[in-house]
This record gives C-alpha cells, structure tokens and sequence, in this order.
RNA sequence: GCGCCCGUAGCUCAGUUGGAUAGAGCGGCAGACUUCGAAUCUGUAGGUCGGGUGUUCGAUUCACCCCGGGCGCGCCA
C-alpha cells in the first residue's frame, strides 16, 4: 500500500528534477505512512519534510512542486492536501482498497516480503541445563526463541532450532550426587547429601525409578549411573514440556561434545597464541582490556575445569564455523553480561560475530487477584511451566508470553489467561476467527456460497469507511511481521492482531454480511472476511497459538 | 561504585530507523441484543510521556546529566 504511493511519489520527484525543478533524486525510504488521524487522510507523506534542507527550499513550495507533477494513472488517489508544516495528505479512491484487497486475496505470502530467502539462520534457545524441569521464567524463553523462528521462516529464512545443553559441569555432578542422596535414603544405606544438592522432588523420583529397576544394587561410587539416570529423566520431562507449547528442535548439541572434539583446547591454544590470555593465581585468565572488558576473566579454574564461559566461547565459534547468515540467541537478562565477553572473546580471535544477535528478555513475576505469587528458586519454589500449562493451557501461556515487548518486565496475570471472556486478548482473537467460520457455516445453511478467486471489480460494492479501514489494516500484515523479523520482536504480531479482531468485531456488529439484499454486496464482503481470516490464521500460526472453529 | 535494561492514563502496556492534537486494553461512568455467536459493540472521563539541558523546522523517540526500579559485576551456570 505504502509502496505503491512512494512509487508515483518518486515518478514526481523524478519528473521535478528532469524539469529542474528539485535536485533531490531518491525518496527517502518510509517517507510514506498512515497518519494517526484519520482526518488526515489514508496515507501521508514526509517526503517534502524531509528533502526540504537539502533542497534549501521550504517544505510546503516543495509539496507543491511534488504535487504539481504528481501523476495518477489508475485513478487511486481521490484527493491530495499539504497540510501542517509539508505533508502531503492522500485520500484513496475506493478502486485503490479494491485493487489491494484483491491483490491480498491472490498473494499466498499476505504480503509478507522474503527478506530471508536464500539465507540461513539459527536460534538458539531454551538451552536449560537438565537439572530440573523447565520453569516460567524458561516458559518465556521457548515460546519467544520458538515465535522468532516461525517469524524468520516467515520471510523465507531456511531456519535451525537448536538447544545447548551443559551436561560437563559442576552441576550435573551434584545432580547426580542429589540422586544418589535419595537412593540411599530409599535403601536404607548412610545418606552423604551434597552441599547445595537439589531439593526439588523430582531428584526423588528418578532414584525411586532406580530403585524400581536395579534394587540396591548400584554402588555408592557408581556416580555415572546416577548421573545419566537423571540427565535422561529429567530431559524426558523438558522434552514433554516443550511438547505441550508444540516446541521442536533440530539439534541438541551438547557441551560434551565439545571436549571430544578438541574444540575448548584449540581455543584456549588459539588465545594464547594471540596473548590474549594468561596464567596467574594458579588460573588461566581472559585479558579484559585487550578485547574490551572492564576487567580479566578465568578461563580455567586453578582446579584445571574450564569456567562456564570458556566452552561457551567455543560453541559460539563452532556456531560462527557453520555459516549462518543470522545466529539468534535468546537469553534472559541475567546473561547479558556472559554474552559480551563470549562476543569480545571471539572478535579477540579475530572472527566477525555481526551475524549474531542475542535477544535478552526481563523477567516473568506471576500475579493472581493482583497479587504477586511468590517465587523462590533457591527455596525450590518456583513455579514450574508444567503447572503453568497445566492451568491455562498452552494458547494462554504463549499469548500471553508475546503480549511483551522482551526487554521489558512481564506481569503474568493469571486469572486473566484463564478467563473464557472479553477480557481475555487471547480469546478476543481467537473469537474473531470462530465468528468468521460460523457466519461461513451460516452462509451454507442459507445457500450462500463463499466466493472463489475475485477480482477488483468484484470488490466494487465495498464502499464504507469501516470495510476500507478493514482492507488498510490486512494489507499492512506483511510490513508487521516484516518488521517483527527484522527487529525480532513477535509482540508485534500480537498486537496487531488484537487490532485487526477488534475492526473485524466492530464491522461485524455494524454491518450485516449475509442479510444484505445486494448478491454483489454480500460476496464482497464475504469476500473481505475471508481475506480477515486468512490473516488471523497466519498471525495466530505465527505466535503457535490456535485459530479455532467453534469456541 | 561500574555496565545493560526499564520509567508513557488509576492498572497492564503499545508507539513502526525524529513527524501533525501521544494510543490500546482493563478498571470508572453512560448506553446497545425479537436479526449472521452480546465470548461483541458504542459513547465518555482520565497525561507536566520520571525531571532537566542540548541537537532542529519539529523530540515519547537522538545526546548528555540527575531521580527512581530491575538485572549483572563469582575460580557458579
């Protein structure tokens, strides 16, 4: 819609310079855009505003001068105005929303542009540690790792999930070391229960399945064994997690892997060769300054087990190493930090790390009645995402994970999500698309049929400010999921669908579709509705969220 | 103390690379169903965009300084 109103603007612009008129010759991109209000018409363009000081003229002459070589073939501009301080004002002819409608109803993309097309991307999320299941706080970080992938599929990126896991570290010996605790109690040998070992009941149950199986037959220093029972319990129980949100991965790539393979030593060898680390207080350190962090970092403990950050640093690289052209990582806010050193690191060793692009999002406090539900992680009190799906169901929960721009807090208010009324964005949406299907199971009752490929001409019954309103808010679709990708930010998504199903209610309480004594009238709205429904089906795709029938 | 993020209506939050008189939902008040689903819609009240300087035709948006909140600043991950 923009597009098409930049282009005869840049034929004006052009036909002003040929006739030495103007010296500008390119019309700045975004110039064109719809204005708050609406009494300044359907579109309005800065074009004049924005040229005016290098042209060393005033806007409103170069409006004019914009204006007067303006030229209209298809007859869908109806009026134009320069108002305020140089905008230039459209109104649309009807034929210009008739044309765009159908247009939108041909376009099997909705006219979403394929930034990514030919192009590879990689997010990386969840990347929970399996030590205990998912919590809301990992709620947040799989529903938005899961959307920005769908959004990037969106714009033709061929794209990979991928989940990291840390299964060599200090934390998965005390897992283990947990479990063991729980076995002995449950055999009735000496407890030795870790320092700071995990509470939680589930640590429970994977020894009372090892209990089930072997007896007590599994020596106390069989620490693999306890080990990899709970690895393995407990990633089950993430997997069927995320089965619950319909989260997949690609790849699960594991941190041990990167021992195997040499990969942690080359990079230690990699940054010493490039004097960018060094040996004191028994341990091997990052040099701060050299690659630009406030102050040195360890690389290896002086117990000679490598810090967190340092197989980070190589599975970063090895990410780099499989050339995606974007590499999202989404993170919650208390790694931001890890993820600048990993990032300075890698730039120290001389890789270009432009293609990645981290997400942090703010943390998730629950509310019910307006109160705060208290959460505790060291005290094992947390809310898992089980028991948040368990009660309100995984339409609710992503919803309402989206409804966030992710730098910012989210309050999760849980009566909200449960509610089946108004109140809820969630079913305000979902309600839109099941009224649209029950008018078209209404229409076959009546004999009605749905209308097959239209045309422009088809659309010409469509004269009322709320239909062409209607036919703005579809044709902007692919402009928001575009920007939502490019920015990765899918909250956008969410509230342009709660805009559209809101224009789709106030038409539908307005307007009748099917009663209407004009054939041609009735098609073309139908017609409308379908193009409303298209797009709620792809935005609520996007977000994984259902576009139901019947509610 | 240093770094990152946030501060917009009573509440929860949008604001599209700087645009016109700053928006939405909820809550408040007042209304609309013998008709395609009222799980909806209509109207109305509500603001020093945390505060202050600067940049310019123009700032919620950009820069700097304060104030307030979150998260980091570990040989934990």
């Amino acid at each position: 819609m923009k597009k098409r109103i930049e282009a005869l603007l840049a034929n004006a612009l052009e036909r002003a310079t040929a006739a030495g008129e103007l010296h500008t010759t390119v019309v700045p991109p975004g110039c064109v855009e719809i204005p708050k209000e609406r009494a300044h018409g359907d579109l309005a363009a800065t074009l004049a505003l924005g040229i005016a000081r290098a042209e060393r003229k005033p806007p409103r002459a170069i409006a004019e001068t914009i204006l007067r070589h303006l030229d209209d073939p298809h007859g869908v501009i109806a009026g134009t105005e320069i108002a305020g301080p140089g905008f230039i004002n459209f109104k649309l002819a009807p034929r210009f929303w008739h044309e765009a409608l159908a247009g939108l109803l041909a376009d099997p993309t909705l006219g979403i542009d394929p930034a990514g097309r030919g192009k590879r991307a990689q997010v990386e999320f969840v990347s929970a540690n399996p030590t205990g299941p998912l919590t809301v706080g990992h709620g947040r970080n799989a529903v938005l790792g899961d959307t920005l992938a769908r959004l990037l599929e969106a714009v033709s990126y061929d794209v990979e999930r991928e989940y990291y896991f840390n299964n060599a570290g200090r934390q998965m010996k005390v897992l283990g070391a947990s479990v063991r605790a729980r076995y002995q109690e449950i055999v009735g040998r000496p407890v030795d229960f870790p320092e700071d070992g995990y509470q939680g009941a589930y640590i429970r149950d994977v020894a009372q399945s090892l209990v089930d199986s072997r007896g007590d037959a599994i020596p106390d220093d069989d620490e693999k064994t306890f080990r990899a029972a709970a690895e393995s319990a407990i990633f089950a129980d993430i997997r069927a997690t995320q089965d619950r949100l319909a989260i997949t991965f690609d790849v699960y790539f594991n941190e041990d892997s990167l021992y195997e393979s040499g990969a942690i030593e080359a990079v230690l060898r990699d940054l010493e060769a490039k004097g960018l680390s060094e040996k004191k207080e028994g341990a091997v350190w990052l040099c701060g300054e050299k690659v630009g962090l406030d102050k040195d970092r360890v690389l290896v403990k002086s117990s000679g087990e490598p810090a967190y950050r340092l197989p980070d640093i190589a599975y970063h690289q090895n990410k780099l190493g499989r050339r995606f052209d974007l590499i999202v990582d989404v993170l919650g806010a208390d790694h931001i930090a890890e993820h600048q050193e990993v990032a300075a690191a890698l730039r120290g060793l001389g890789f270009d790390t432009s293609s990645i692009r981290p997400v942090i999002y703010q943390f998730v406090t629950l509310t019910r009645h307006g109160e705060q539900v208290k959460m505790s992680t060291r005290r094992a009190e947390y809310v898992t995402l089980d028991e948040l799906l368990d009660e309100v169901g995984s339409d609710a929960a992503r919803f309402f994970f989206l409804s966030r721009k992710s730098d910012s807090h989210l309050e999760f208010d849980l009566e909200l999500a449960k509610k089946r009324s108004t109140d809820n964005p969630v079913y305000y949406v979902q309600y839109a698309h099941a009224r649209i299907m029950s008018l078209y199971a209404q229409a076959a009752t009546q004999g009605i049929a749905l209308p097959g490929a239209v045309t422009a001409d088809d659309l010409g019954a469509l004269e009322l400010a709320e239909e062409f309103e209607l036919v703005q808010q579809l044709v902007s679709y692919g402009e928001v999921v575009g920007v939502a990708a490019r920015e990765l930010e899918p909250h956008r998504v969410v509230f342009y669908l709660q805009e559209l199903a809101a224009a789709l209610h106030r038409f539908y309480n307005h307007h009748r579709v099917l009663g209407d004594e004009s054939r041609e009238r009735v098609a073309a709205r139908l017609a409308l509705l379908e193009a409303v429904r298209r797009v709620l089906v792809s935005g609520l795709g996007l977000l994984g969220v259902a576009a139901p029938e019947r509610m």
